[in-house]
DNA sequence: AACGTGTCCAACCGCTATATA
DNA sequence: GTATATAGCGGTTGGACACGT
């Protein structure tokens, strides 16, 4: 059959943590490394469970979080990196170095929402709000601050934005957040969204597939049946967030965010 | 000072994908 | 192959705090 419970919930603490028990969280992980979030709660000695103790460690403790306020820059990008990539706060996490998901999601709910509706955006759509409730046209595109990300900025993350116009599939964001999580079944919105957003394939990119990467396992009647794993282009491995991955060494691949090949275009 | 309202954010909840017995 | 646990994600909540009246 299956594990054995990770926990005896019954025994567990909730709520607000204690100095000691980010101290024994602390000392813990120092000591032996991020590991089986599921066995440390009780080689640690605390009454958590281990997803409250992996949480807790993540957005608050690691050594590596950056605190304080975000930059206008900072704001910016995570504006266009939600234009991109929805309510994806891992991912936009991830070109925020020291920051966190959970802190990105929050920092959004709370101050980027009100900037974009201060701006006339809807800011799950990023169009404007007439476009958003329905009398957009196909020459409706989202207007970004007149002051872009600076260079500087956008220079720093794994990818270009660019004033070339490709339009990519992208998951969309839930609708309001009244959506479940994972949801993925959203209308499109603004189908001819401009986002003037490009990913720069040209670029030599930190994270790109190794070289001796297998193709797409499964042999493609078509190029248009192969793709490119936005995972790799945001900057995220295999290991992390991203689990485009091969599941088995015979499965196929499976790309959560595939940006379908363009005519000619091969990886 | 007391109260009401709004804001912030840490933590919890529920879900999915994956791993494991 | 199936059932179940784990890891991780996004959505939501509720307490603490700030501010205005």
């Amino acid at each position: 059959m299956g594990r054995s419970p990770c926990c005896e919930k019954a025994h567990t603490n909730k709520g607000a943590w204690t100095k000691e028990e980010d101290q024994r969280l602390i000392g813990y992980i120092k000591a032996h490394g991020e590991g089986c979030w599921r066995s440390l709660p009780k080689a640690a000695g605390l009454l958590r469970c281990g997803k409250s103790c992996r949480l807790r460690w993540m957005n608050y403790l690691r050594p590596d979080l950056k605190r304080g306020n975000f930059t206008d820059d900072d704001d910016e990008l995570i504006i266009k990196l939600h234009a991109l990539l929805g309510n994806k706060w891992s991912l936009i996490a991830g070109q925020l170095p020291g920051r966190t998901d959970n802190e990105i999601k929050n920092y959004w709910n709370t101050h980027i929402k009100r900037k974009l509706l201060n701006r006339g955006m809807d800011p799950h759509t990023h169009c404007p709000i007439s476009a958003a409730s329905g009398l957009t046209t196909s020459t409706t595109a989202p207007v970004f601050p007149s002051s872009p990300a600076p260079a500087s900025r956008l220079a720093n993350a794994p990818f270009a934005f660019q004033s070339s116009t490709v339009s990519f599939a992208r998951p969309s964001p839930s609708d309001d957040g009244h959506s479940s999580s994972g949801g993925s079944s959203d209308a499109p919105r603004c189908p001819d969204l401009n986002l003037d957003l490009d990913l720069d394939l040209s670029m030599s990119l930190p994270c790109s597939p190794p070289k001796t990467a297998p193709p797409a396992k499964s042999t493609p009647t078509s190029h248009q049946q192969q793709g490119i794993c936005l995972c790799y282009h945001l900057g995220v491995r295999n290991g992390e967030a991203c689990t485009c991955k091969t599941a088995s060494p015979a499965g196929p691949r499976v790309f959560r965010f595939l940006r379908p090949l363009e005519e000619g275009q091969y990886i």
